[in-house]
This record gives structure tokens, sequence and C-alpha cells, in this order.
DNA sequence: TTATAGTTAGTAAATGTTTACTTACTAAAC
DNA sequence: GTTTAGTAAGTAAACATTTACTAACTATAA
């Protein structure tokens, strides 16, 4: 659907310092000055590498979906938890980009950018809903939670949990808290009686 | 500690349109041009009634507090739960203000606006502590998890509900989702055992 | 009662700055 | 000798804010 869009090297590097700038000072901090300085050349430098802004901002929104997706061949609750550690190790790898990754509300312009969003954002939910489904068949956890309601209870408190440890720098340990999580709720989200198999 | 600033009704008015326009445009969009003909009147007209930009998202900021807090006599689970529903109440209520509530990245700016927004957050975090402690307390939660997890399980859902239900433009019924996370809950903290009592 | 003075809430026009982007030129690499 | 990646110096538009002025009230003193 979408063509792979390979970068030369000074691309990432400026969409390295776009995530950066919005990570660090928000989304109005985002502008072709403040980025020409923060790699140490002009302004029209940038527009050597890019038509425009909004293809960079493309470009920085796009990189989202290498890191996302693929679980590998995991399935039922593992996937689960594979899906939710991978999210919070890339929140440890990149921090940059873990802090803009939830801000859908920053993108409210350029109808692009919300779609490729909301279409990764929708795919994920998809493949989520796989897992659960398959950790349900499993006996894992019980099946009378309705699909989006137990999507919200997983997934919510991980989102809140980084976005805590977003806002205070980093200053828990996410691994651990992570994992305590996932502890809780593959407990409290089994079936009741765990008897007939 | 801050003393109420009583604004007068085109104050009001102005800080209104501001949160309309934020929360249907984003904050990109919130420029004294654009509030000021959203009022109808010009731009210069805005600097009679506050001295700057600044002011007037701080006077919005400020709006918050009225609405967040206050849970009346109630206590324990009790308590949890009007809290959960006083907030999509107001999400209802007030669309404009409740979808610019969860959006504190957009305030990075102007550091006396990020303090109220963190001083709310926290007084939230330890009422809400105080509720769970007491739910405990009453046997009706169980007692193994940690509170700071057991804040991100509960009100985890909630703001994804809440951020799901606006990104979607309301496509769902809010009331109910809420009414049946709320009860999936309750089930779920349930300690294992309600025998001995 | 009617001048006088002051306030309130507005305007039109101009300010200086910042924005994204462009043009013309240059040094070096292939 | 042409492509590549940069610069210096600009542009028009948008931005927040200021200025000088005005019309409609309001209180007060003659």
């Amino acid at each position: 659907m979408n063509e792979k869009k390979t970068l030369t090297s000074r691309q990432a590097e400026i969409v390295d310092a776009a995530l950066k700038l919005i990570a660090e000072q928000g989304i109005q901090h985002l502008t072709i000055k403040n980025l020409s300085t923060a790699i140490g050349v002009t302004e029209a430098a940038l527009y050597r590498h890019f038509p425009g802004k909004t293809e960079i901002i493309q470009a920085m929104v796009s990189r989202f979906e290498e890191d996302v997706d693929d679980i590998g061949e995991l399935r039922g609750w593992t996937a689960v938890e594979a899906a939710l550690v991978r999210r919070t190790e890339l929140v440890l790898a990149k921090p940059d980009l873990a802090r803009v990754l939830f801000a859908e509300e920053l993108f409210k312009d350029s109808p692009e950018i919300a779609q490729i969003l909301h279409g990764m954002m929708q795919r994920h939910h998809k493949i989520m809903i796989r897992y659960f489904q398959e950790a349900i068949n499993d006996d894992v956890i019980r099946a009378d939670i309705p699909m989006d309601t137990l999507f919200r209870l997983i997934l919510g408190p991980l989102r809140l949990l980084i976005k805590q440890w977003g806002l205070s720098d980093g200053a828990f340990d996410l691994r651990a808290k992570r994992d305590e999580m996932l502890k809780f709720m593959k407990e409290l989200l089994a079936p009741k009686m765990q008897s007939l198999r």
C-alpha cells in the first residue's frame, strides 16, 4: 500500500532532530529555523533534502510504523505480553519517538498525517484483538469481557504508565513497573476456575 | 494558595471560545486573530480584557480546577466509581474542555501553566489513592496491588476510553461503555475469597 | 440640569517579529 | 562539467502586541 521511503542519512538526521524537538519542547517549536540550527545548517539547506515541512513530519510519522508491529511467531497471551514489552522497550530505546507516539492530538492539521496515525492504531487494535481471542481460546483469560473493553483494560494502563514515565522524565523503573502490571493483569483476567481442561 | 480569579462575562466568553478553538482545531489555531473573529471583535479588543495570550491560556487552564474535584461525602469504592462517573459526565457536558484536559503535552510552554496542570494531577492522584485505601479496608478490592499500579489499572482504561470517544467524535455510548468497564473492574479487583467478614 | 471628567469597550492601522519558503550564488565531489 | 549540498539574503504572510482615537455610558460638581 505504502511504498517504503528509504531515507538518506541526512534525511534521517533531520527526522531525528524533528522528533527530539517535539519530544522536548512540543510541536510548537518544530520550526524550520529551530530544526536547521539543531542540525547546524541554514534553513535553506533543509529544502535540499525535503520539499517542505509537511514531508518532514510525514517522514517522522512513517518512522513509527517500523517499530510498532511485528511480534514474530508468538500468539495468545504470550503475544500480548510480548507486544506490551516491545512497546515499553521502544520507549526506553527511543524516548523521543515514544513521547510523540501517544500524542495523536498533535497532528490535527494535515489530514494525511492524521490518517497515517489512525491507520496504525486500527491495525494495532486488530492485531491485539486477535491475540486476545487466542488467549481466551487457550483458557488463559476469561471469556466474558467484550473485546473493546478488554482492549482498554490492558492497553489503557500501559499507555498511562508510559505517559507518566515520560512526564516524570524517566524517574522510575519502567521495566519493573511494566512487569508488575503484566503480572497482575494476567492474574486478574484469568478465568475464575481453572479446573476443567 | 491561588486566589480565585473571578472572570467578567466577557472574559469567560473569550475563555470559552479559546477552549472551543483548541478542541476543534488544535492549539495551533488558537491565535489572537482566530479568537477575536470567533467572538466577533477586533484583535485589539481582546487586550482590553486580558494582558496577553498567555493569560488567556492560564485562565482557560484554571477553569479546569472548578470541575475536577469534589466527590461529596462519598468514600471507598463508591467514591472511586463516583469520580470516574463524574469525569465522563464532564466529558459529555463539556466536550471541548474535556478534550483539552487530557492533552498535557499541549502546554509545554509557560512553566506556570505546566505547574498548574501538574498540581491538579498530583491532587487528583492523592485523592484517588485515599479512596483506594478505603476500598481495600472495606474488603471490596484486593490488598496485594501496589497503589500506583492500582491507579494505572483503573485510571488508564478510563483515559483510553475517553480518548477513543473523543477521537471517534462521540461515535459510541460513552456512559454504557463506562458502566460496563466499571462493572468488570470491580469484579476483577475483588478479593479472591469474599468469605470472612 | 447641564457641563465636566472619567471609565469601559471597542476600532483601524501600524509595529516588530517569526513563519515557511525561494532565489541566486558557491565550493567541492564525482 | 555537471550534480550535490551548502550559504547569504531575501520574500510574503501570519503572528502577538501597541498605538491613537472614538463612542457610549456614569458619576459628580456647578
